[in-house]
DNA sequence: TTTTGAAATGTTATAATATAACAAAAGCTT
DNA sequence: AAGCTTTTGTTATATTATAACATTTCAAAA
């Protein structure tokens, strides 16, 4: 049985309060700064926002051009800042998108498992330990020692699923 | 328990015969290019060998370098064929490398999961069921509808773990 | 409170990966 | 051989990411 998660699966088009959405993980960010002796600069802070803003994967030149709207910038300062983040595990990257989302229990760095709405773009954070297992297991079972893993499964939330078969 | 699966983690660097490895694969190839009505033109061939060559994960352009050893070629040619090869499942891109990989198991389009070696860069290809069991499951538990799935493993494979803790 | 050293950010240039658009060639089908 | 489709060639450019070095900021020591 995987370990059932609270699941959002919630973008700009669903309803819920962005503003607390946002302060939230704000907040449990500059928390988990404090923890690590890190700084949450006004400009990472600011990435971290954007990256929140629209509640779905976002490429770094569509942060760049967000940020942008603050003042001058270029690509590095919104790749300084995003790995950053990455690093102390408030986002995480999605490789087959090339891009960047908020992570959802920001506490220390780790992995997670991304379910990705192709439709609306919303997404889901897992960590799943049936997952987990599964791959340890078999990891095991073959003698590989494992660092890293990145699970990334495409495919349409529960909302969109009605969408695209509308009684038929 | 996963499946067990007879895993390679070869590559130059390993023994075996890269000819016969090679031949083999080509011939499968060309299998499942005629079933499903296919050309398996000199260029697809050619790029179909050469991301098998050395038996590790290449990048577009490695490919694009050894192919223009042959004669003039420019990107497109190189992601056309790839693009051909990945669509009827010969080789499977690794987006956390933006790299390709030769198809282990060439049948059908398919989705696979992956163990790649950070140190020699061999991979081994899996089609584990107790992971697809897992994801499934756990998606299922979300409601969500999954159209497609990454899972890409880095790490040590056995031979490259022993090599880095030399009896310590 | 100034100095100073480390960390962060700005700036310019460029590397690496990938695709658009259109022209030419090759390979079937008649 | 004509005409069609598929494949490949070619040029240009889009997209993603980093290198290298200059400047600024900030906190801690003097």
């Amino acid at each position: 049985m995987p370990k059932k998660t609270s699941l959002h699966f919630i973008n700009e088009e669903h309803e819920h309060d962005h503003d607390v959405c946002i302060a939230e993980a704000m907040a449990k960010a500059e928390k988990v700064c404090q923890q690590r002796g890190q700084r949450f600069t006004t400009l990472r802070r600011r990435v971290f926002e954007l990256v929140w803003v629209y509640h779905r994967p976002m490429g770094a030149y569509e942060v760049l051009e967000l940020l942008q709207r603050d003042g001058r910038a270029a690509p590095p300062t919104v790749y300084r800042a995003l790995d950053f983040l990455l690093e102390i595990g408030l986002v995480h990257r999605i490789a087959s998108l090339n891009a960047y989302v908020g992570c959802i229990q920001p506490h220390q760095p780790h992995e997670g498992q991304f379910f990705i709405c192709e439709a609306c773009k919303s997404y889901a954070e897992l960590d799943d330990s049936a997952i987990n297992a599964a791959i340890a297991d078999s990891a095991a079972a073959h003698g590989f020692s494992v660092r890293q893993h990145t699970v990334e499964v495409m495919g349409l939330c529960p909302s969109c699923q009605k969408k695209e078969e509308p009684s038929s």
